[in-house]
DNA sequence: TGCGTTTGACCGCAC
DNA sequence: TGTGCGGTCAAACGC
């Protein structure tokens, strides 16, 4: 799998116009409940039947699971996935804890029986994989479908070593062959650890890829394809990467791990970044692959031609966010790295970048040398723009509460971009949100500041809230964390059950999402789709522009 | 035997 | 200049 979809930090080809460094940045703590889980397959199975709300209830409740009752694993487990393409694909039952919440291809197996094999499972970082195989089990098991989820009854309190070991052994292969995302694993991790995960703050910008592709991992399950351990080993992204070195890096808890690519002569190198839990917390791309995606082996292929909604749609729809993040800087706003914003405009990125983003520094000095020489004279920053698969559950609707107070249109992009603010007292956390130029199925969040408060209670929801919570909680939530980044979002399918749905024109539009009224969240999150045309110029001015943007406010 | 991981040590940069 | 930190190296080890 990890080869069938697009490798999140893969830019071969795209070097030359996109930043060398790309982050995926995990939003661990936020909870997956099984109506995200239903969501996210359900998603799919929306884009590609254009089914309604209606149709997600009845389908909820042909998985057992109800508005009310997104808790009710026993019953979930006792569904069996459904069997049509994106829809129709099995979907692991939803984590219990908030914390697997993360992104939902990690979708949790609660129940160890689904998965004996699975304990103490944890997807390798890079490989994605799970112990507990045997070298025979993954010989023998060629039969199952590609794609599973990652699940995992592994205690929580599984530390790093037993993940690495995971790794080693290869074994996760048939419970989860996360699809090359990355985030994919996160959304392995048990829960509670992931609760006292995120004690460091993390860059301040950073790339997190959100895809739909994601979601195919979600819909994907129960028993693990054998043959697809190896290849998960091969790498979550598509490419095989070696471990080189790992680190405790300071003020987290989460170890660091370092990979380079293995084809020769290739400058690749990624960082993952892990809670004691073994979930992946962060990951960073450096540099582009000099070389085209390791082949999938036959059989990774066929599997994917067996998941439709995985191989063809969401891995076109990453394809499209990275080529998307390759198009041409100049004109693309939705590129990935940070020359792009201050080429096409300068964002406030910048400025926070230096303050809270040491590591992207550092990272950033290799990218410029490796960069230049791939992309002429641009200078390669570390990536600021986050894009996030659909997978990861709280992609447009964070918890918090925003109040939009202003929009425009900015240089390179024709979608305008929505600008909300925290409407909690005294949080200065701005975020504005764009759909991508190129692709507008991807949504580019860019949230600035850090919540000085814990996530507002959900409203109306208790089930809701709860799942929500935790996610919520600032020190939880990376992304939200980060004094600046950018992501580049896609609608996320789980908002659309619990909150205000996408309506089936938002999914049918190929153009890309309105996510207008995006549930609780004050209408934050409003994704337009209206195709303007590229005027002002995002400014580093832009938290400044208050005065400006209070004008627009009603 | 080869490949990949682990892990302590080293290097270089920033403060 | 010293210190701290992140990133990398490389020997040891495991599979």
């Amino acid at each position: 799998m990890a080869s069938s979809v697009s490798g999140v930090g893969s830019c071969f080809n795209t070097c030359s116009s996109v930043n060398n460094t790309t982050s995926i940045h995990h939003r661990q703590p936020q909870p997956t409940t099984l109506s995200n889980l239903y969501m996210t397959s359900s998603f799919t199975h929306l884009l590609a039947t254009g089914k309604h709300d209606d149709d997600d209830e009845e389908e909820s409740r042909k998985w057992g699971l109800h508005s009310d009752d997104q808790l009710q694993i026993p019953k979930y487990n006792s569904i069996p996935p459904a069997p049509a393409p994106a829809a129709s694909l099995p979907i692991s039952p939803p984590p219990l804890s908030p914390s697997s919440y993360l992104s939902f291809p990690s979708i949790l197996l609660p129940s160890p029986l689904l998965f004996p094999s699975s304990h103490n499972a944890l997807p390798s970082p890079t490989t994605g994989t799970f112990p507990g195989l045997s070298s025979k089990d993954k010989e023998d098991n060629t039969n199952y479908s590609d794609f599973s989820f990652q699940s995992q009854s592994r205690p929580s309190n599984s530390s790093t070593d037993s993940f690495t070991r995971q790794q080693e052994d290869g074994t996760f292969g048939s419970l989860n062959k996360q699809p090359d995302f990355p985030t994919l694993k996160s959304g392995l991790k048990s829960e509670p650890a992931s609760l006292h995960s995120f004690p460091r703050e993390l860059s301040t910008v950073q790339t997190n890829i959100h895809a739909f592709s994601s979601s195919p991992p979600t819909q994907m399950h129960y028993s693990q394809p054998p043959q697809y351990v190896r290849e998960q080993r091969k790498s979550d992204d598509g490419y095989n990467w070696r471990k080189y070195g790992q680190k405790q890096v300071k003020g987290s808890a989460n170890p660091r791990s370092y990979y380079k690519c293995t084809f020769p002569d290739c400058p690749t190198k990624k960082k993952v970044e892990q809670n004691l839990d073994g979930h992946i917390t962060e990951i960073v791309y450096k540099g582009c692959h000099n070389h085209p995606k390791p082949q999938p082996t036959r059989r990774s292929s066929s599997n994917l031609i067996q998941n439709p909604a995985y191989s063809n749609h969401s891995n076109s729809l990453l394809e499209n966010a990275r080529m998307e993040a390759a198009a041409t800087p100049e004109n693309s706003s939705a590129s990935f790295g940070n020359d792009d914003f201050e080429q096409g405009s300068s964002m406030s990125n910048s400025r926070e970048d230096d303050e809270n983003e040491p590591e992207a520094k550092r990272w950033k000095g290799e990218n410029e040398n490796e960069g230049v020489s791939a992309s002429g004279n641009r200078t390669v920053r570390e990536p600021r723009v986050v894009v996030q698969t659909t997978s990861d559950i709280d992609i447009l609707d964070d918890g918090y509460r925003w109040r939009k107070y202003g929009q425009k249109v900015v240089k390179g992009n024709p979608n305008p971009r929505s600008y909300y603010k925290c409407t909690s007292n005294g949080c200065t956390v701005r975020k504005h949100v764009e759909r991508a130029c190129h692709d507008s199925r991807a949504v580019i969040t860019t949230y600035e500041g850090k919540h000085n408060h814990d996530v507002p209670a959900a409203r109306g929801s208790g089930s809701y809230n709860m799942s929500r919570q935790p996610a919520m909680d600032t020190a939880l939530k990376p992304s939200a964390m980060s004094s600046n980044s950018n992501r580049m979002n896609f609608p996320n399918p789980t908002r659309m059950q619990n909150q205000t749905p996408y309506t089936l024109q938002m999914l049918q539009n190929t153009d890309g999402f309105t996510f207008s009224g995006f549930g609780n969240t004050a209408g934050a999150y409003t994704s337009q789709m209206q195709q303007g045309q590229n005027s002002l110029a995002i400014t580093k001015e832009e938290p400044r522009e208050d005065s400006f943007f209070d004008s627009f406010l009603d």
